[in-house]
DNA sequence: ACCGTGATTGAG
DNA sequence: TCAATCACGGTT
C-alpha cells in the first residue's frame, strides 16, 4: 500500500491541503535506464478553481486546461515560456480545476529544473501518478518541518487580490528536537 | 534587467 | 491568420 505511492484520494481534497502536504513527500521517476530517482518536495504552489485569476482555468476550460478539470492524481505537465517544462498534479472532484504545481526538491530550485532533472516532458500530461507511468509519490515524511507560506510566483499579472495569497508553500529546516 | 523561446489564446 | 501573453532560467 505504502509502496504503491500517493493516489486519487490523498489529491482529491482542498488544493491548499495538498501543496501543504506534499512538503517532505518523495517524488518518484524511473528513468529510460531503469534507474529511479527520489527527491524530496520542498516547494510547491497550489492553484484553486476558476476564481482564482493565476490559475489556467480561469477563463475557463480549453484544450490546454482541460486536465486539471478531470480526475484527482493526474498529471498536467505543460510547457511555459517555450522552454521548461512545469509538472503539476490535479487535484480536487471531476469538474473542479484546481493542481499543485511542483516547484521545487531539496536538491532541485525552480520548476524547470525539477523536470529537467527528472528527465520528463509532456509525454506524461494527462496520465495518472503512478508506479506503471514512471512517476509516483511516495509519502516518507517522518518528523516535523517547518512550513513557511507567501505569495506564489510570477503571477502578478493574476491582479492584487489573487497574487498576493499566499498560496506558495516551502518549508527550510526540521524542527528541532522533533 | 533583459532576453531566448514556442505553445496557447483570443481577437480579427 | 496573427500578435500578445506567459506558473522560467541563464546571463548581463
Amino acid at each position: 500500500m505504502v509502496s504503491s505511492g500517493l493516489g486519487k484520494d490523498f489529491f482529491d481534497r482542498s488544493v491548499l491541503d495538498v501543496a501543504k502536504d506534499m512538503l517532505g513527500v518523495s517524488i518518484c521517476c524511473r528513468q529510460s535506464d531503469g534507474k529511479i530517482t527520489r527527491m524530496i518536495i520542498c516547494e510547491t504552489e497550489a492553484y484553486d478553481g476558476e476564481e482564482d485569476l493565476a490559475c489556467h482555468a480561469s477563463k475557463g476550460k480549453t484544450s490546454r486546461n482541460q486536465v486539471m478539470y478531470g480526475a484527482s492524481g493526474v498529471i498536467y505537465i505543460y510547457l511555459c515560456y517555450g522552454m521548461h517544462w512545469l509538472l503539476n498534479i490535479v487535484c480536487r472532484e471531476k469538474g473542479y480545476p484546481a493542481a499543485v504545481l511542483l516547484r521545487g526538491t531539496t536538491e532541485v530550485s525552480g520548476p524547470g529544473r525539477l523536470t529537467k532533472r527528472l528527465g520528463i516532458d509532456g509525454a506524461l500530461n494527462q496520465k495518472v501518478a503512478s508506479c506503471e507511468n514512471g512517476l509516483w509519490f511516495e509519502d516518507n515524511r517522518s518528523g516535523e518541518i517547518v512550513i513557511e507560506t507567501g505569495p506564489r510566483i510570477g503571477v502578478d499579472y493574476a491582479g492584487k487580490y489573487w497574487a498576493e495569497k499566499p498560496y506558495r508553500f516551502w518549508f527550510s529546516k526540521p524542527k528541532s528536537g522533533a
